[in-house]
DNA sequence: CTTTTTGCAAATGATTTGCATTAAC
DNA sequence: GTTAATGCAAATCATTTGCAAAAAG
């Protein structure tokens, strides 16, 4: 679903120039899955050395801005990234170690996609994080991390 | 369902001692729900002026570590704080202004409640967020503000 | 060539940390 | 009297900003 070349064609359809940091960045994400900045950065310079922290600020703004990319930020957490987008999945996300799953609308997308017209609001996205203990950090009781 | 006397209450239950700073950033929080650390901090000089913004970091963390406040922080925005605790409701949060409003869940509690076992994960809360406008800020396209 | 991207450097701003002092129990 | 809370000062660290240089179309 996205080879090194669909990556230049998402970037013309999005009228983004293509341009090596760039493809780069779209390629690390789509390696790495809800990889954070700094992640980001080392994939990316792996094959481009050169390429400046700002760079990787200024392109993952531009290719979310675009809608290549979505960027989520559990709560406590840095900035992450995601090639999955237009999908309408959520995440489980980790107390612990702070590892990050994808998961499907569990429920036939029954809230998820139904905007709740509410207060006046206009939805247009539900964003729903599951947090809990993966496998690894499985504690059942041991909530409450974050201050 | 909180007079200032219970407030006090609170604390002695949850173990943790009375203190003036904590009694007033409990009426802050709740006097303001969705308030964050500056507006708490603005709140609780009011009536003591000589509190510090460190001691209001503080309380707020000793009070969501014991469950009297909880902490919500929508991506690209600073943590904020609410009394509501316990009961399962989540947010609507406008994308123009970053107002923040309460929903009880939608569904009936169908996927928020059900903590959904996936990945080995065990899920222990369900935090959904509705993005949107508000009525003020109505503007149904125009989305893709935070890089 | 013109406009968009990138690099570089410095600033911002929320939050954290360590330690001495003070107040609760 | 002990222990937990607060005040104070300084540090951290992700992210932003402004401008000059380089690359894309």
């Amino acid at each position: 679903m996205s080879s090194p070349s669909d990556f230049a064609e998402q970037l013309r359809i999005a009228d983004l120039r293509v341009t090596r940091p760039r493809l780069a960045v779209l390629e690390a994400v789509h390696a790495h899955p809800h990889a954070d900045t700094d992640s980001v950065l080392s994939a990316v310079r792996d094959s481009l050395p050169d390429v400046s922290r700002q760079a990787v600020y200024d392109v993952l703004a531009a290719l979310t801005g675009a809608g290549l990319l979505r960027r989520i930020q559990p709560s406590g957490s840095v900035a992450r990234y995601e090639s999955r987008v237009g999908d309408n999945h959520h995440h489980v996300v980790c107390r612990s170690c702070g590892t990050i799953g994808d998961v499907d609308c569990a429920v036939g997308d029954v809230p998820c996609l139904t905007p709740v017209e509410d207060q006046g609001f206009l939805v247009d996205e539900a964003e729903v994080i599951y947090w809990g203990h993966c496998s690894d950090c499985s504690t059942p009781q041991a909530s409450r991390s974050q201050p």
